[in-house]
DNA sequence: CGGACATATATCCCTTTAGGCATGGGATAA
DNA sequence: TTATCCCATGCCTAAAGGGATATATGTCCG
């Protein structure tokens, strides 16, 4: 994973990336969307291309970018080994008590 | 959202949220399980305390951590929003070919 | 060709933050 | 109490990364 969850951690690239939740946007529309200024855009634009997290076409003078679903599922993989944590009303609390009590100090496994 | 992806950014932090996911663990056996140093360990669980992604539950002279789900389950509906873009073998053509071919350039909405 | 528009890149500045080291502090055992 | 184990914290340094400004590249139109 090279690293997802380093690209999502940016609010930016969440704004983009929502932004193009319903379809392919141009730059331009990307800008009025996240009131980010347009250098920022297309920086963070190239970063989410590189990783292979949105695709681009051009269409004339402009350069329409669109989701590609392949990263974020990664991402998405790695947190449902959570969703135990919490479906069913799974609290921590039900968690303590799940453990054995005798607890060896510091074992190597 | 306090920013759960910032959390997850990091790896060291993620690999203690992996070395947590079968129950909790002291603090020795973490910096056992990810071969970081004591005081790092002990650095970034802070931070996931801080932000309510663990729990601790002092046990004798060790510390006793664990997971809680609440904010690891907002970054999972977030990626939630993106599923669609990998599921039924929606590629990124397929959603190219689902646009309106009529697009107006840049217009506010 | 020349000029306007759309996007990309380059460079600088600045903030954030991880890691290492040393140390402090609480709990246990002798 | 003293020694020891387990863990937390503070300070420092180094590096990563975002935003802004300026500029380059590329495309369309007259």
């Amino acid at each position: 994973m090279a690293d997802v969850f380093q690209l999502l951690a940016e609010p930016s690239r969440r704004h983009l990336l929502e932004a193009l939740r319903d379809g392919e946007r141009s730059v331009g529309e990307l800008v009025d969307r996240t009131r980010m200024s347009q250098p920022s855009v297309s920086k963070q634009l190239r970063i989410l291309r590189d990783s292979g997290v949105v695709a681009v076409r051009p269409a004339g003078r402009q350069h329409l970018y669109s989701i590609r679903g392949r990263s974020l599922r990664e991402a998405s993989e790695w947190l449902s080994y959570y969703e135990r944590f919490w479906q069913d009303g799974l609290t921590r609390m039900d968690e303590v008590l799940r453990r054995e009590p005798g607890r060896r100090p510091r074992t190597k496994a």
